[in-house]
This record gives C-alpha cells, sequence and structure tokens, in this order.
DNA sequence: CTATTATATTTCCATATAGCTATATAGCTA
DNA sequence: TAGCTATATAGCTATATGGAAATATAATAG
C-alpha cells in the first residue's frame, strides 16, 4: 500500500462502482437530494448515504444544505484532475501511426 | 455490489492504486519485463505481478511472450474507454459560463 | 411539544485486496 | 542433465469495502 492516499487513489477508487457512476451521471443534470438519488437503486438509504460520503471524500461531490434537505453536486474539477492524468496515453490510442510503428519495430525485434 | 462487473468497475479500480498506475505510466515508454518494472518499486515481485494480473485483468495491459521473459505492453483502447467515459463530463470543467449559470441559477432559487 | 420527513451513524457480516514468504513452473545455458 | 533466470502461484494475514438493519440526529409542520 502506498504510504499516502493521494486525491487520484480516492477518486479513481469511487469510480470503481457503477453505482457511484451512476449517481454521478444523474447529477451531470443538476443538483439532487440523497432521496431522489436513491429513487433508481434497490439499496437501503443507508448505502447510498455510504456512497455519497465515498463520492465526497474522493472530492467529485459535494454537499448543499436546504431544510432537512442536503442535495449533493458535482465538483467537475475532480473529473478534471482524472482527465489530466489520463491525457499521456492520448496519444496512444489516437494515433493509428504510433501503434502501427510499435507493431513493426516489435516485429523487426523478433527478426533480430 | 453490482450483478454483472463492467469493464469500467474493473478498469478503475485498478487505476486507484499508485504502484499500477506508476505501472501504466512506465509503459507509455514502451514493452517492459516484470523485472524492469519491478525495479522503481520497494515491492517483492509476487506483489507486482499481482499488480500485473490486475492490469490485464481489467483490459489495461497484455503480455507478450520472449524466451522466459513476459513483457507486458499497454492496451490504450482501454484508456479510451475510460476517456470516453469521462467526456459527458468535460463539459461541466470546461465552461466556465456554465458554471456560472449553475452558480447563479441556486442562487436565484434560494432567493425563492 | 410531538410527529414527520430527510439523512447520518453505528454495528455487524461477507467478501475483496495488498502485501509477504515459500514454492512451483518455464525456458535457457553449460 | 543440472543449474540459473524470469515469472507465476499458493497460502497466509491485515485491512478495506459494500451491504443490511437498527438507531440517532436535524429540521420542519402542526
Amino acid at each position: 500500500m502506498a504510504i499516502e492516499s493521494s486525491q487520484l487513489d480516492t477518486a479513481f477508487a469511487a469510480l470503481s462502482d457503477p453505482t457511484r457512476r451512476a449517481i454521478l451521471a444523474r447529477l451531470t443534470l443538476g443538483e439532487a437530494t440523497v432521496s431522489q438519488l436513491m429513487q433508481p437503486f434497490a439499496l437501503s438509504q443507508p448505502a447510498i448515504s455510504k456512497h455519497l460520503k465515498v463520492l465526497e471524500g474522493a472530492g467529485l461531490i459535494e454537499t448543499d444544505r436546504d431544510a432537512q434537505r442536503r442535495p449533493r453536486r458535482l465538483r467537475p474539477e475532480a473529473m478534471k484532475h482524472i482527465a489530466d492524468w489520463l491525457e499521456p496515453f492520448r496519444m496512444l490510442w489516437e494515433r493509428r501511426f504510433d501503434n502501427l510503428d510499435r507493431h513493426l519495430a516489435s516485429k523487426m525485434q523478433k527478426e533480430k
């Protein structure tokens, strides 16, 4: 285990659960309360609250306040942080030429 | 827990570990053997092999074969899959206007 | 003040994961 | 063949995680 758990660790971990990804997708439509976020799932309310806590711990959402409701909203900057980490890999999947080059290079290597 | 563990589940889970992210970063430079991949880490060889298994299970890398060596290489398509999932969120972090709009909208809402 | 609504926290259980050490397997090389 | 190198697998431990049920807290309504 790493000494320090970076923001990326917790963010990626948070995204590894389909319920949490669905919650984030729902929040792209705007703020939503816990009750609203629960609705699509066959999960208990505490389970949803736990997921929300994970998402908030990862910095992916934040909590608002409206009477006894605690609406959540996205923090897109955190998503950007993740996208930024992926950026160096982009050229590897976008450039057909590079893939071809690598293929040919390894072929040549095998043929000594 | 979800019934089916999607490719995204395992991919995000794989990315949640800093050792594995470092391994992927190393692999952007090209194929590397287990011994080479171990080198930067204070981890046992089995620990690295386990990480590689996780990465391969997530479809993020694949294994080649060279005598008794088992060089790993990236599968950038899997990374693209992840980037694709992030895409719908991009406008939320890129467009200042949208953020401003949301801010104003929630302000107006509070003022009934 | 009491009841109701919305959400959070606690406790418990089952499973997953990261790490280690020890051992096994695969492929060379002499 | 024996021995070396590279890697994988097994077995174990400690910790983390997802879920449920029960309970607690917060805020509003009457």
